[in-house]
DNA sequence: AAATAATGTTAGAGAAGCCTAAATTTATGT
DNA sequence: ACATAAATTTAGGCTTCTCTAACATTATTT
């Protein structure tokens, strides 16, 4: 068992970014991490923004002196930029991975999450949950019951939210009456295999496969059909 | 033939709240529920905000049809206003459980920590912190190894981030070298009982009291020290 | 080496939210 | 009842962050 890593040796000057610009200090780095420079350009595509808004979020950085930049020239990050952003990616990183790995939400959902959290969680916060990832790897890869059982639970969705093309095993069907009657006899129980075919332009209906015969259900309807979706990429929920 | 039983009741419209505006209306919510009304000077004063913001938000949020009001009068939540609020409410309360029970933060600093989140989740990610929270108290009842081994290990900290009066379990000497052997030697050793008796005016050093002996500590010794902190409030930490 | 394209910056405006100071309205005390 | 106190709103200003349009610079093409 390790518990070296999170030294917290943060000496916290005053250097209180806003959401925004914190956002745009990890984003050079990200960048700078993939490529050989970083230009407005390229800040804008990633984060979706205009170029002046760049142009002008870069004066506030380097006004901090977090970032170092000439004008109509390349943008890199300072020391104390670089410093700042490593903590801002770490937090980010670490989030990612505990709506990834222990929430069981696909990475690219666990990631954007991660980029909305990231700005308002406390030290204090990210400490614990940092705490909870390593527990859970550790748990995880000695198989322990609770492990599976916890995921069974967390993996669980209607069929409803299901993308084009993904596959998923039936857990329940969450509803009563004739209409549970009726998907019961259309072949949904527990156990099954599953398909979303397509969805109509609309979402509605959704096209599916079960049992090698194709049908057509509501959203609505579908709603009630508790699954747990199967991977098809090995990196992917 | 009809099977409406599955609808959705929610219809979102086009209520897309900014977090701040979210806040207020979540602040009237409260209020409403614990006084016969609510006027500007609440809720300014439980937001900690001038009353002239407070007026500014609550036309915002009459315009949006979520609150009721009328010049120099009361201020009331329309029933639209007071669904999307119970909505942020129980957002706000799983959360908080989520911080308090899982993550074993204390009370006050889980309420803040949902109070910044609570507007930046997405509806997925909350579905599986609830599920997570419920899953976690389910197995709490039946004291099962992974509540307390994980318990064990959130409720780690540096002997330096108590506050005064707080008592705790040293459980690991964290540090190496002279330091760590000056440390035991004084007596510093796991299961060992200590208590924070209060820090000097600038926080350093803060004066300890171990096996009925006061004793001095740096703070940047005390952070070497790794204590689980033993509660005295039933419902503190 | 121009002319053109791509990239970057300035200028100006607007929305959200916050503030203080100055009305205005409602409540309260004698 | 009327003067004062308290609560509320209005007015006006500030900051952050965004945008579009226009201008400036650098890069590329011919």
């Amino acid at each position: 068992m390790k518990h070296s890593s999170v030294q917290e040796t943060v000496e916290f000057i005053g250097t209180e970014l806003s959401a925004t610009l914190e956002d745009y200090l990890e984003c050079v780095a990200m960048l700078a991490a993939g490529q050989r420079v970083v230009r407005v350009k390229d800040i804008a595509k990633s984060l979706g923004i205009t170029m002046p808004s760049v142009s002008a979020a870069i004066v506030r950085l380097r006004e901090k002196g977090l970032i170092d930049s000439e004008k109509y020239g390349y943008i890199e990050l300072t020391p104390q930029g670089a410093a700042l952003a490593e903590r801002v990616c770490r937090k980010h990183s670490f989030l990612a991975d505990f709506f990834h790995g222990v929430l069981r939400m696909d990475r690219k959902s666990a990631n954007s999450e991660a980029c909305r959290l990231e700005h308002h969680l406390s030290p204090e916060a990210c400490r614990q949950i940092y705490r909870l990832v390593e527990f859970h790897r550790d748990q995880a890869q000695s198989e322990t019951p609770w492990t599976g059982e916890l995921r069974e639970i967390l993996d669980e969705k209607p069929l409803s939210e299901l993308k084009e093309g993904d596959r998923a095993v039936i857990r329940r069907v969450a509803v009563e009456g004739a209409l549970r009657k009726r998907l019961v006899e259309m072949g949904f129980r527990k156990g099954e295999k599953v398909r979303v075919v397509r969805y109509a332009p609309l979402r509605n209906p959704l096209e599916l496969e079960l049992k090698g015969y194709h049908i057509s259900l509501r959203v609505e309807e579908a709603r009630g059909i508790i699954v747990r979706q199967v991977g098809d990429e090995p990196e992917e929920e």
